[in-house]
RNA sequence: GGCCCGAUGGCGGAGUGGUUACGUAGAGGACUGCAAAUCCUCGCACGCCGGUUCGAUUCCGGCUCGGGCCUCCA
């Protein structure tokens, strides 16, 4: 019903204008995947944001693909600080082993990482879980206030279980299922996931429905694995569905604000996901998906390559250190996620990575001019800048740049004409230096490229594959500068192409003198 | 087989019913002993066929091609 009345936008639109007036922030819209429209942000509990974003497995490196979710939950949760709304952020890390296979049996994956290293389970965890966290720094994505660690939580995900389990579960010699006729519009998020018959989903004997799944998983008779938990079910370990809900829950009350995930989340994880928090909640079965866990569901969409998805299991992948190593500063990444929409597929190359690298760079050479040029910034108030004390600070020419800033980034999270805003800002040279600047401090607070405080020279990062070393490097620098000194141009050309050889490109006419080749 | 999405300049990637995205690459200029870097300026596009419209890259339909999910995956 509905679907030829009215459009949602006047609707929208209205409320917009309703808000608008009180206080000077910038309504902010954003798409769910619930309803597959823009909405208009309300937070469930006035003046505050609380955001679940679902974490990385821990029993391999992320690739830079895995590493686009948690930049785009950043830039999310930046947004919502910006708005002037205190922001209680929640990333899990799924240290329970999945399967390596179907959702109902095969080897655990952590366990089969452990068995293959000869490490114990929990060592292997908490090396990914390094590995992963290293990035989420070397990316400028802020700390959560929680990282939730899916492990401390497994009596409460029995608790949960418990309470759920009369009147949405059964038990099979596999585990406990849970029954996805008993919610209410199972599937609304994925759209028409209750088909049954046609998937490929493996049969499980005795699965009444074929989107049923397991809530805990027993281990198999005579088994014994490294992790492992006694429950009503007897020995074994939660459905990886269940993790998400229970730590949602516990840490962000039901029903929370905003859950987000990549895009693949979106018909299977997700979906069973708020089956189980619909079964949860007070209402139980007819509770209204959109009210039982997350008001509001975001997914990024994909990093691709040519040669398709990147996938953990297809063995190489990239890892952002693999980048680092090439010479590529972490930024440049970032900045490239923020090029595209986080909605839209965007393809990877180096090629792409060195033109963001490229843009990066002249960014940061206009953001330290206007350093130089306005000198000391005024302390950034405390908590970071919002939207309302940076328009406090604004005058006539950073004012109107602010925002449309603003119209872009609250559409949605339109970071690729947000960018466009930010070099529109550097390029309005020896005008009002202070002011830009505490505009750039503003919309930087916002994309998290560090262009207050990056220098330039720290884009320089030696590629692990260049042979010379620095010592040989200054050695040459310095001859070659001697030599331009006594004007012998044919001695300085020569060790120029000397450098060249090392991987190093000496650049006269530019304060940093010379750069590693990419 | 089912469900869903996309197709924009060399590459990446926004957006719009009638006018400029932007970045990078490329071209020209400034600077430089030369080159590079930097700065300035400039070209370059909207998959195909219909329809709606005064007008469509933008809306509708079809086609072709590509991709995703249906199995752990951001």
């Amino acid at each position: 019903a509905g679907s030829l009345s009215a459009s949602p936008a006047p609707r929208l639109d209205a409320a917009i204008s309703r808000l608008k007036s009180p206080r000077m922030t910038t309504p902010l819209k954003l798409f769910n995947s619930l309803t597959r429209q823009l909405e208009l942000f309300q937070p469930v509990h006035p003046g505050e944001a609380r955001v679940y974003t679902c974490g990385p497995t821990v029993y391999n490196y992320p690739h830079i693909g895995n590493m686009r979710a948690y930049v785009f939950a950043d830039v999310l949760g930046r947004v919502l600080s910006f708005q002037g709304l205190k922001l209680t952020h929640v990333i899990n890390i799924t240290d329970v082993g999945h399967l390596t296979d179907d959702a109902d049996a095969g080897e655990d994956k952590l366990e089969k990482a452990a068995a293959e290293r000869a490490q114990s389970i929990w060592d292997i965890a908490r090396h990914y879980t390094e590995a992963y966290w290293a990035d989420i720094k070397a990316l400028n994505i802020r700390q959560p206030a929680h990282w939730s660690i899916a492990t401390d939580y497994v009596p409460a995900m029995i608790e949960f279980a418990q309470s759920i389990a009369a009147k949405h579960c059964y038990e099979l010699d596999s585990g406990l299922y849970f029954d996805v006729s008993t919610v209410a519009d199972y599937g609304r998020l994925a759209r028409a996931a209750t088909d049954e018959g046609e998937g490929r989903i493996e049969k499980v004997e005795g699965k009444r429905n074929a989107a049923d799944f397991a809530i805990w998983r027993k281990t198999p008779a005579g088994e014994k694995r490294q992790m492992e938990w006694d429950s009503p079910w007897g020995r074994g370990a939660p459905g990886w569905h269940l993790e998400c809900s229970v730590m949602s829950g516990q840490l962000l009350g039901f029903p929370f604000d905003i859950h987000t995930g990549g895009i693949d989340h979106r018909e299977i994880h997700h979906p069973n996901e708020i089956a189980q928090n619909q079964a949860f909640c007070c209402a139980g079965s007819l509770a209204d998906p959109a009210n039982s866990g997350a008001k509001l569901w975001m997914h990024n969409n994909f990093l691709v390559e040519r040669s398709g998805k990147m996938s953990k299991s297809s063995g190489e992948f990239l890892r952002l250190q693999l980048l680092i190593d090439k010479g590529y500063h972490p930024l440049a990444y970032r900045l490239m996620c923020l090029q595209a929409h986080y909605r839209s597929e965007l393809e990877f190359s180096w090629d792409g990575l060195g033109a963001a690298l490229v843009r990066l760079k002249r960014m940061l050479i206009a953001a330290q001019a206007l350093r130089d040029q306005a000198g000391e910034l005024p302390a950034a108030p405390a908590g970071g800048w919002t939207l309302a004390e940076a328009r406090a600070q604004a005058d006539g020419i950073t004012m109107p740049l602010l925002q449309r800033f603003e119209a872009a980034i609250t559409d949605d999270l339109g970071t690729p004409v947000a960018l466009t805003v930010v070099e529109e800002l550097l390029a309005m040279k020896k005008v009002d230096a202070a002011h830009r600047l505490q505009a750039l401090a503003a919309m930087d607070a916002v994309l998290g490229l560090n262009l207050l405080v990056l220098d330039r020279a720290d884009l320089r990062l030696r590629p692990k594959a260049a042979v010379a070393d620095m010592a040989q490097v200054d050695e040459a620098l310095a001859r070659r500068k001697a030599a331009r000194a006594a004007k012998d141009f044919a001695t300085s050309d020569a060790i120029r192409d000397e450098l060249a050889a090392m991987g190093v490109e000496v650049m006269d006419g530019d304060p940093l003198g010379w750069e590693w080749k990419l």
